[in-house]
DNA sequence: ATGAAAGCGCTAACAA
DNA sequence: TTGTTAGCGCTTTCAT
């Protein structure tokens, strides 16, 4: 008779007139039994192509080794970067990924949250959608000891591990190195105000201006959603409520940025020696746009790693205090800022 | 007494002095069930948060709702918005999915196919890797009548739905526009030569070179690893290896593209004038890019929702018959291509 | 060292 | 209509 099922343990212990629990002790490598009947389980476990099955294992462990990964969209290469870095270390401490996207929708990220519960995962990963401004969806997981990371677009609201990179320094950085290169008065296209990375960088992209002597202004500050055709449309906003145009552009991401950098030919005006213009988060295309563009590189893969191991050490760890890790940002700069600046 | 565990089926019964099984047919809508317990139990599941742990259901049911979804990077655009597609669909009809890649290695493919066969996925949907050349893999799935769906990278090998685009098409007309641009001797930087969207792509090319007389050359053809490190070196070697410089580029995908565009600007020939570029893919960068890329457009959403479908139409068909699916392309001109032709 | 039995949460065949 | 029982594949006491 052929068997088209898996062998199960049942299957083996028969085979070898064995109990059930011998074969489960043997395959786990458990002390009390004899290497002979050890021996002759394993070898015949391999025979029959033995795979235990994860499912009655969850059931009874009451764990299924599997993380929530949930982000705001498949289709930003950011999170893509950050997956394989999650990944990578889920998969080598033997827990499988359940990947969610928001669709940087509120409502769909609260039905995912509860998806993700009711399926049990043992942890739960999360970017923030950029709608998100209240976070009672995650306390029911907490409330039910899943454990939760955030990255990149959290909150400080709960009492969670955190990674994010130091968006402070890493714009101020940005901006300063746009002011060194002679930009005068500097725009800054922002994220939506409700993301705490949104402020860290528009607050970075403040101090360098104070730092440097040169004044802010409202006037030269827009909220976008992210996107490259707010990027676009802030942008020729910008242009048109200012009598003189801004000489440099510093973008929330690099999406923002692309968007901009179209406007910005459009109008005619050059980059860099008319206007230089900046981003964040260096995506791959960051170096291939024409002129290759400045921006910020963030450790994306490093990020995701992190990620995870703060959820595996919560779960290792009975009395697990939240941290947050901050990592570091590098600068790059490209061909959209590099003007020769005449010394003074 | 404060249970922190979720509410089960047990739990309901017990505070109703009912059985479990009258709560279970009442929960999953039986007909057998008088009206009055049927909305006591309901009232009083909704009163306890009850949801039905799918772990259980899994192992009595011997099915896990789950897809995996196998493909070679997440860092691909393409793989990002054909995912966005099948998790829409999937969503919709109940089904989870776990999302791994390969990293384009065959090692790897095989695998994260024994780790989703472990894990019990009621199906898998994959695209292949760039090295993977033999299909034994999957055949141990159809063995365990785990239904495979194939898309983008397939093979002819196994007897499985698949989801493709006109390749051939899509490529003939790309090159056919190129010449009616003006090219006369246009190279092309293929891909892999195992993948089959290769060798259609490759057909396309030189079936449209054939039909308007021009002569097709060894010469003019390389073969890539689709990366755009790739791009950059072939156009080199195109560039170094021919007296006079091939006056259009066909890439088999944007990534490559760009490479290519790199180096023809580097090279200081002018894009389209000296030299026209055109991709395969239309990822969202080729509309950025400078001059923006002229490339052919997959409905990579739709692909993912056809994949996902063919799944759940094999799930629900006992005797299900393998499909293959060809989806249309769209030839999408920019600037890269756009050049004055001569009217003889 | 070995095995019988209970149980994880649920479904389904069968009785009552 | 309702409840009893067995069982999905595995782990874990607790006897033997």
């Amino acid at each position: 008779m052929i068997k088209n099922h898996p062998a199960t343990i049942k299957d083996i212990a028969r085979k070898l007139n064995v109990s059930v629990t011998a074969v489960s002790k043997a395959l786990r490598g458990m002390p009390d039994i004899s290497p002979q009947t050890k021996q002759l389980i394993l070898k015949t476990a391999r025979e029959m192509d033995y795979q235990p099955n994860p499912i009655a294992q969850s059931l009874v462990n009451n764990q299924t080794k599997t993380i929530g990964v949930l982000i705001p969209s498949f289709t930003i290469p950011f999170y893509a970067s950050v997956i394989s870095g999650i990944q990578k270390t889920a998969t080598q401490a033997g827990y499988n990924l359940v990947v969610c996207q928001s669709d940087e929708s509120y409502e769909t990220e609260v039905n995912n949250t509860r998806t993700l519960l009711n399926s049990r995962v043992d942890g739960v990963i999360v970017s923030l959608s950029r709608e998100t401004a209240d976070f009672s969806h995650f306390s029911r997981l907490l409330d039910r000891n899943v454990p939760v990371v955030l990255f990149n677009r959290i909150t400080e609201e709960l009492p969670v591990s955190r990674v994010v990179v130091d968006d402070y320094k890493g714009s101020y950085q940005v901006v300063e190195h746009l002011i060194l290169m002679g930009c005068k008065r500097i725009a800054h296209i922002a994220g939506p105000p409700n993301l705490l990375l949104t402020r860290n960088r528009l607050k970075g992209y403040l101090d360098a201006l104070k730092a440097y002597g040169l004044a802010a202004s409202d006037d030269l500050i827009r909220y976008s959603d992210l996107t490259i055709e707010q990027g676009i449309s802030l942008t020729n906003e910008l242009f048109d409520t200012q009598n003189i145009p801004p000489d440099g552009f510093f973008a929330i991401c690099d999406s923002v940025a692309f968007g901009a950098m179209l406007t910005i030919k459009n109008r005619g005006w050059q980059i860099p020696d008319d206007i230089a213009l900046a981003g964040f988060t260096d995506e791959p295309v960051a170096a291939i746009v024409e002129p290759a563009l400045t921006t910020v590189s963030q450790p994306t893969y490093e990020i995701g790693q992190t990620a995870a191991q703060l959820f595996l050490d919560q779960i290792h760890n009975k009395d697990y205090q939240p941290v947050t890790k901050v990592l570091e940002t590098r600068l790059v700069v490209r061909k959209s800022s590099m003007r020769l600046v005449l010394q003074g």
